[in-house]
RNA sequence: GGGUAGUUAGCUCAGCGGAAGAGCACUCGCCUCACACGCGAGUGGCCGCAGGUUCAAAUCCUGCACUACCCACCA
């Protein structure tokens, strides 16, 4: 078999090919399958709106780590794809491009309004789920799903009408955060608060005189009070200034009346819990109608509501003639003026406050008074809750429960009612007849297929004209992509099964997201699972970072600063990017990248590319066939390197289980780039090149057996350059008809054996790296030429390490550049010689004429302190009784051991110094 | 105001109870028959500060100081 290897990895040849392979041979797709064990991941659909940006990248590449990892271990792994309507952003989106035409929604009417949002939806396509592709996710492509279409707006309209039915659904009149740029209700936690440094304005209000009662005069002066505001402009929609009924300040003012300046209204002063004394002048003008604080204490004392703002941010008739009509904005200004140019303007401070922003268009958020529809979560908060706090959903990292235990219960009723177009309508029908069937109106009917009639009286019907908060629909997805509320038949046509879907695959396995849509998401999610199946949706949560530039900031267009993943793996590859982020995945930290960390990657994807050709090459030319490894008997380095391989499976096994991915990126980087390429690699070299015919196929062997183990651990990580390998060297493994998986994506993932883990050969092995790496740190310190074999001499008294140097002379040689090698255990030291001390081994490497005494010296030296610093630790410890007698007693030896070879060292190279000096 | 995380080599980060680590950058030497996207060697850290627990602390505890993020009806 004659292969052409290039000596470069290039993706760009392989990965459109492997991805094709894998989509023509279903590697990606899953049945419900009896007695096999489901792992399931439904994607956080992206926005149709989206195309993949780094934080995409990250999630995906995480996700499909973990379900091909699953499907390799042998579980049914199923990858549910799909996309989010995306309300309010995704109609954004088109009503910007209606007004470069001139037009606008209103308009257009909202029939075809939406006819132009789903002819772009159809236009836009799923662009994102393509380079999901490019990216190497493994989708069950034949089950993607949008939020929108059949099957799971069925699950949106009967959840919807189930909560109704149960009254948790309610419509009310409320004081809700209003865009008056998107034109809609916001949820609380769609509202997105931002410190700034804002302004407090003092502002004098006239009290009414009190009647003189008889016999007194009237106050001779004017009575005032201050109040303090950041929003002047809502003090033409005052109906009370509020004290705290504690304050002996203005105890005695409760009661009396306020003439309000500008519109000379007359408003109690009211006593108010609510309102903190040592505030600003603990006065506090009331708002209801645009302030949650102050529509409290309205309820509370009785007080009427002016609406003087209106929904899109502009001053109402109520505000009075002369600011009617302003932008709340230039309404302040105007108030403000006119204050001034009445004397009333006291002072103004400088005030940091935190303030409302649309979390879509970050337009300033007004408190408007609406009628919306509302959730009730008390009771689904518990539950989700208690998920928690029983264990039976976990989060990882665990820290996260705290926050989320906290939100709950913190949590109000969710408005779920938005005023835009785009969505599932509220299913709410509202009879027009007046009289109904017995003279009285008929109530609303909330309906999951369309109405036509009231189901009262037969009359005509009218839908409510809301649709949903897009989130509503994204709570139900762990189960509306699986065919809730059907859930008795596979969505999948072709396939006649007695296990559903639903059934089959949920709960679902784990979720992976960024830390940002916790609540806005994950959380809602848990209320509903439990809500409509009566089980968490999920068992587990792997929250991951956020990614960020390489200065620390967040990634966003606006800033300019977001690195594109498209261009990453056209560049670097799929692959660099996938190891890329994988490397700095930590769970739940944040994650700085830069052109320095895919380049890294990259040059790592070319390791391994450059060390499978190499094993490749040496196949062809040698001749080979499996089961060498269990006929010939095994040397040091092939001991060692299969302990070391065992270990990997081991904890990149258990890294993975735990989602500490970049725990296993780096496991996996330092077994391939430091030990296998590093040493083993090179050993084999002199083994293949060598006249041992044995030793020449066991090494071809163990080379072979451990790269395709670790190819098999990395897969997850980095699918494609490992397919590929896999492909060529698969044809070596096994005759063909031995293959049961075609693909290295469904091989069994391997498997560690703790009963052949030989420790011994790490300790041997470890004197040869180390007597090695002492010759080449001396060869290089004395510039000897690279290519300039030298003799060598150690004098070891350990008769273990003697053996082990004796037996492995052949590798020594190789390794250091060596001519020759003299053993012994009293050995006279040469002249001229430079010397290290490693683990008990006294290394002479003779260099008369060669050697440069004083660098020599001050390299001895240098060696010295060290060991000198090692020595009196390992002494203070010891001569510390508590050491000694609480320690371990392995953990004493090991210091004994250490500051027998301190000792050693430092004695045999102050011999040297005197020695050279001589 | 509450919460969470972080502070280790110039940079990015690992280590989280028993000898300070990696990658990049930097210095020196190498086109060594897999790889210059490479090989070999080296320089560089009172592990944020202060206490405490322990025979032993970068690692556990308590404060403090910064930094970042999240939550909150600070008028």
């Amino acid at each position: 078999m004659e292969i052409e290897i290039p000596k470069v990895y290039e993706p760009e040849k392989v990965e459109d090919k492997l991805y094709d392979f894998w989509q023509k041979n279903s590697q990606f797709s899953s049945l419900p399958k009896d007695g096999q064990k489901p792992f399931t991941i439904v994607i956080p659909p992206p926005n149709v709106t989206g195309v993949l940006h780094m934080g995409h990248a990250l999630n995906n590449t995480l996700q499909d780590i973990i379900i091909r990892f699953r499907r390799m271990q042998g579980c049914n792994a199923l990858w549910v794809p799909g996309t989010d309507h995306g309300g309010i952003a995704t109609q954004n989106v088109v009503e910007k491009l209606l007004l470069s035409e001139g037009t606008n929604r209103h308009k257009l009417g909202r029939d075809k309004f939406l006819e132009r949002m789903w002819s772009w939806r159809k236009e836009s396509g799923d662009t994102i789920l393509n380079q999901l592709k490019k990216l190497g996710c493994s989708l069950d492509w034949s089950r993607t799903r949008f939020t929108m279409d059949e099957v799971c707006s069925k699950a949106v309209m009967t959840a919807f009408v189930e909560l109704y039915n149960k009254g948790l659904i309610y419509r009310g009149k409320r004081l809700v955060n209003w865009c008056p740029r998107c034109q809609t209700a916001l949820s609380d936690i769609e509202v997105e608060h931002e410190e700034e440094i804002g302004k407090l304005w003092h502002i004098k209000y006239e009290i009414k005189p009190q009647k003189p009662s008889k016999g007194k005069k009237a106050a001779a002066e004017k009575e005032h009070l201050v109040v303090a505001t950041t929003r002047p402009e809502t003090m033409l929609g005052d109906t009370a200034v509020a004290v705290n009924p504690k304050d002996k300040r203005y105890k005695k003012l409760v009661g009396r009346t306020i003439l309000l300046p500008l519109t000379q209204r007359e408003i109690p002063i009211v006593a108010d819990e609510a309102v903190d004394a040592t505030f600003g002048t603990g006065a506090v003008k009331v708002t209801p109608a645009h302030d949650p604080t102050d529509f409290d204490i309205a309820q509370r004392s009785k007080l009427p509501m002016i609406v003087v703002i209106d929904t899109k941010g502009a001053m109402t008739p109520e505000a009075g003639a002369k600011y009617a009509g302003l932008d709340r904005y230039a309404a302040r200004k105007a108030v403000l003026e006119d204050l001034e140019a009445q004397g009333l303007l006291l002072e103004t401070a400088q005030h940091p406050h935190s303030i409302g922003h649309c979390y879509r268009c970050d337009t300033v958020i007004e408190p408007l008074i609406s009628e919306q529809w509302f959730l009730k979560v008390e009771d689904m908060s518990k539950r989700a809750m208690k998920a928690v706090t029983d264990g039976k959903l976990k989060f990882y990292p665990a820290s996260w429960e705290k926050p989320y235990l906290l939100w709950l219960e913190n949590l109000k009723d969710w408005c779920i009612s938005r005023q835009i177009w785009w969505g599932h309508r509220i299913p709410v029908y509202y009879c027009k007849s007046e009289k109904g069937k017995d003279g009285k109106p008929c109530k609303p009917v909330a309906s999951a297929v369309p109405l036509e009639k009231c189901p009262n009286c037969g009359g005509a019907v009218e839908q409510d004209p809301d649709v949903l908060d897009t989130w509503f629909s994204s709570a139900l997805w762990p189960f509306s992509v699986f065919g809730w509320p059907n859930g008795k038949e596979s969505q999948i046509s072709d396939f006649k099964s007695q296990i559903s879907d639903l059934s089959y695959y949920y709960p679902t396995s784990v979720l992976v997201t960024g830390h940002e849509i916790l609540y806005l998401w994950v959380a809602r999610m848990v209320q509903m699972g439990l809500e409509f199946m009566n089980n968490i949706p999920f068992s587990e949560v792997y929250i991951h970072g956020i990614v960020r530039d390489k200065s620390g900031k967040k990634m966003s267009k606006s800033l300019g600063n977001v690195i594109d993943p498209l261009g990453v793996m056209k560049k670097y590859g799929t692959d660099a990017l996938r190891f890329s982020l994988s490397q700095s995945a930590a769970p739940g930290r944040d994650m700085q990248l830069s052109d320095d960390s895919f380049l890294g990657a990259r040059n790592f994807a070319n390791k391994m590319w450059n060390a499978s050709r190499f094993v490749l090459m040496n196949l062809q030319s040698v001749f080979w066939e499996p089961g060498y490894m269990a006929i010939w008997p095994l040397e040091l380095a092939d001991t060692w390197i299969l302990s070391e391989y065992r270990q990997l499976v081991k904890d990149v096994t258990s890294s993975l289980e735990k989602y500490d991915i970049d725990q296993a990126a780096r496991l996996l980087y330092e077994f391939f780039w430091s030990k296998y390429c590093d040493w083993y690699i090179e050993i084999a070299k002199i083994r293949l090149n060598g006249q041992d015919d044995a030793s020449k196929k066991v090494a071809l062997s163990i080379l072979i057996e451990v790269l395709g183990g670790f190819l098999r651990l990395m897969h997850p990580i980095m699918p494609f350059i490992t397919e590929e390998i896999w492909q060529t060297l698969i044809k070596f493994l096994r005759s063909p008809s031995q293959i049961k998986s075609i693909s290295i994506m469904t091989y069994k993932w391997p498997e560690f054996d703790e009963a052949k883990l030989e420790k011994d050969s790490l300790a041997k092995m470890q004197i040869i790296m180390d007597v090695v790496s002492a010759i080449r740190t001396i060869r290089s310190e004395m510039n000897v030429p690279p290519g300039k074999p030298i003799k060598v001499i150690f004098n070891v008294s350990e008769k273990d390490a003697s053996s082990v140097l004796e037996a492995h002379q052949p590798y020594l040689k190789a390794l250091a550049k060596l001519e020759e090698i003299n053993i012994g255990s009293t050995v006279e030291r040469p002249p001229q010689s430079a010397t290290a001390v490693v683990r008990g081994v006294e290394i002479f490497v003779p260099l008369a004429g060669l050697i440069d005494l004083e660098k020599e010296i001050a390299r001895l030296e240098k060696e010295i302190v060290n060991a000198e610093g090692e020595e009196k630790r390992c002494e203070q410890n010891l001569a510390n009784e508590g050491f000694i007698k609480r320690a371990p007693a392995v953990e004493v030896e090991r210091v004994r051991t250490r500051l027998k070879d301190a000792r050693l060292k430092a004695e045999r190279l102050k011999d040297n110094i005197k020695s050279l000096k001589n």
